[in-house]
DNA sequence: GATTTCACATACCTTGGGTATGTCAATGAC
DNA sequence: GTCATTGACATACCCAAGGTATGTGAAATC
């Protein structure tokens, strides 16, 4: 039938991808491995044969949806000639990904506490934050950008993102009453990413000489 | 000898204390409740009396700290009349507090996936971020920056500092070869700190009015 | 075709959060 | 003062779940 490469192959994907799912429906603490496994149609053993431990299968599986996210971001920005569209695109892309749950979840919720933030940071920096330091390089070498060392920049705004992708996706109007003076009704879904890149923006403008 | 109510207090101190250098130091998930109680000269049972379950010892232990931070903004705000100042003072503060290790474990790496990030917001929001977005109402009203809704430009600023906090307070130079070119040797602490605050200031600029 | 490898399955151990119940001193009623 | 009650814990136990040690049978190698 199918060769061992190929089953090995198969296994490790489905376990992949199921795990993917448990794990951005009910977070890393709140999914037993067994049930991965079991999802899978195999046992615990096949997953820890695979990955080693948990952590082992819930770091592919973050390293997977980095990835996803730096695909979509450095397609965005593909898609622009100017540097300063092209970041605007990306950090749009960026945040349009993070709001996706399961994205989220992984990545921007569990991925820190459950990998420990260096070793988060380290593979963020492997994919998504990369485009974003990379183009305030190349802005900078322009002089479109003020020089200035750029990894306190990266973390500011990488950080920026993150947080407001999870607002973003947050269920419904958290609406406090703090600020629903400007729009009456609750801004759901794409205006509030509108509104989220014209902050952004402006931040951004602050970067540019005078 | 001490009252009923003395002792209790007492008792919830000590675990609150005990609780705190401990999350701190081994994070939530490397803390054995039962480790904490035995420091502080009590059984588990006492610690589950007192607050329920880990989670809510280490719900309590997060509210302290986080008001801790928030006085710590709200200090260093208060040494300035101009509101822009303010801002940037109260940011500065956030920073250096936040890069304290023993807050930082606790308020801004494991308190949102504990908590879950919407509890764990509504705290941040009930403490230090809330002294964030009055500042930005107050400036909007001022016409020092321009008008715009305050709840996405919280959250981007909140975000930025979290993350920045966490970076600042890295063991060492992570130096990854990348950004290396601007400064040869590494910049440790308080220096990290100026340029952090430097960049931040320039992304606040791009806020005001032209 | 015998041997080795390896991708898993099975059985078991152990840690640790949670709970149910007991106990004894402080408190209040009389 | 005595007695009942409350409450702040201690003790003993349960069990879910991550991890490990070992077994097994089919594919790969020779």
């Amino acid at each position: 039938m199918a060769s061992r490469a190929e089953q090995r192959a198969e296994t490790r994907r489905a376990l992949l991808l199921e795990g993917r799912r448990q794990f951005a429906r009910d977070g890393y603490h709140g999914v037993v491995l067994e049930e991965i496994a079991r999802a899978t149609g195999v046992t615990k053993g096949a997953a820890y044969h695979h990955f080693g431990s948990k952590a082992g299968l819930f770091r592919a599986v973050v390293a997977e949806a980095q990835q996803e996210v730096a695909g979509r971001v450095a397609g965005a920005a593909e898609g622009h000639d100017d540097p300063w569209e092209q970041l605007l695109a990306g950090c749009r892309a960026f945040l349009a990904a993070g709001s996706d749950p399961e994205i989220q979840r992984i990545t921007l919720v569990d991925g820190p506490t459950v990998l420990g933030w260096n070793e988060w940071r380290a593979m963020d920096e492997a994919s998504s934050a990369r485009h974003l330091s990379e183009a305030l390089e190349a802005l900078i070498a322009t002089g479109a950008i003020v020089p200035q060392p750029v990894e306190p920049l990266t973390r500011l705004l990488s950080g920026a993102m993150n947080e407001a992708a999870v607002w973003l996706a947050r269920p419904s109007a958290t609406a406090t009453a703090t600020a629903a003076a400007t729009a009456p009704d609750d801004a759901s879904g794409e205006t509030r990413l509108d509104a989220t890149m014209a902050a952004l923006r402006l931040l951004l403008d602050g970067l540019r000489p005078r």
